[in-house]
DNA sequence: TCATTTCCATACATAAATGTATGGGCGGAT
DNA sequence: ATCCGCCCATACATTTATGTATGGAAATGA
């Protein structure tokens, strides 16, 4: 067994034990719902146990918005180490992870969650900022890849990355969430955002825009 | 003067009053800190004036959520009245829509609040869904209108739907606001999501989609 | 004028949730 | 064996929010 135990045992309670528990809470109830006394009496301890390894109720928060962070770029990371592979194979399991395993629907359930938190809290609006510039930046390389101008490129990534911030939002409440549908529509979105532009409308495609 | 007098004249309060109040708060700080205490403050009031108009908080919450449901139905209906024009300016006005004036915006933040309620609260995600149904069906009217197959409109307005919603999320942190790049992205999301698929990648369009 | 309704303030009782202070059990080191 | 540091329980003080009960001022109607 390793020196950090986890969940498993209930003899003691690490820092990440509540994490964890706070993490839970935070998914399905709201930044404002996570409470030392709920977690407290959700672990079987008393807030004395929280009170030792953690100074406050914010440092709880803080932590884990770190833990998510981390989690977050090793994700990320863990996907630019395979950015040689063909940038088409790229983009398709780049559309595909968030409805691949049980996982997956977790992480985007916390992230929804931490962005709400992001509404108010200047700590986690920063580092939901960082997630979705360096995510952009990723998805952005991968039209580069494909061919794309470096402009075209990051448009269709920033519509890309918000389908899928978007499609997130509405497998929340799971009425579109048949996996024959979901294949279906992932496939229309490689074919949308692999198209070039223009293909039933031919008209000017860049006039003056200055910006960026 | 009309009969209903609104915020201007600080003599009474009338429910909407509250309403108001409540919803500014859900905004910007969640549903968790629409507190009657902070209202009362915040209006000038005491919370005798509250528990006279309303019998509960959660009374109060209720009518925030329907005061947001019926004008986001008459939102909608407004847009179905002229259902008869080009369908392509009705797709350019739908996706130029969340941030052409400052009503506009006001409304995406005041959504996305009652989305983030929505994550625990049933009546909340019963309102949300029945939203997101009846707009689908709309932008799938236009994309059916626009020439698509019935199924492939579906699915292009879930993916539209999708990204608008997720652009709503990403420029709450504004980052990517400038007004010149929000416009180079909107036309090319015309141009996406009017193009026919397969344009640049031409396969089977259609293998054994079972669902719906 | 006077009574009644409307609208709000005040005071009280209760319930949660936080943070602190203190003490105690238990295992490892000497 | 005992002393010490880790980990937790208990008890207390404080804050904050809810809901209720009651009273009162001001308008309204007869």
């Amino acid at each position: 067994m390793p020196k950090t135990r986890a969940t498993a045992t209930r003899s003691t309670c690490t820092p990440d034990t509540w994490i964890e528990a706070a993490t839970e809470v935070l998914v399905d109830q709201g930044v404002d719902r996570v409470r030392v006394d709920v977690l407290a009496q959700e672990l079987g301890m008393t807030r004395g146990s929280f009170y030792w390894h953690f100074k406050d109720r914010d440092e709880l928060l803080r932590r884990v918005l770190q833990a998510w962070r981390t989690r977050a770029t090793e994700a990320l990371t863990a996907r630019l180490e395979r950015a040689h592979t063909d940038p088409r194979e790229q983009l398709q399991d780049l559309v595909s992870l968030p409805w691949r395993g049980r996982a997956a629907l977790r992480a985007g359930r916390i992230e929804l969650a931490i962005r709400a938190w992001a509404r108010r809290d200047d700590m986690a609006a920063q580092i939901v900022r960082e997630a979705d510039e360096s995510r952009l930046g990723y998805i952005a390389q991968v039209f580069s890849a494909l061919g794309f101008a470096v402009m075209d490129a990051r448009r269709r990534a920033y519509i890309l990355y918000s389908a899928m911030l978007g499609d997130s939002l509405l497998s929340e409440l799971p009425a579109h969430a048949s996996q024959a549908q979901r294949q279906a529509r992932l496939e229309l979105v490689e074919g949308l955002f692999t198209a070039a532009i223009g293909c039933a409308d031919e008209r000017r495609t860049e006039h003056a825009h200055a910006g960026d």
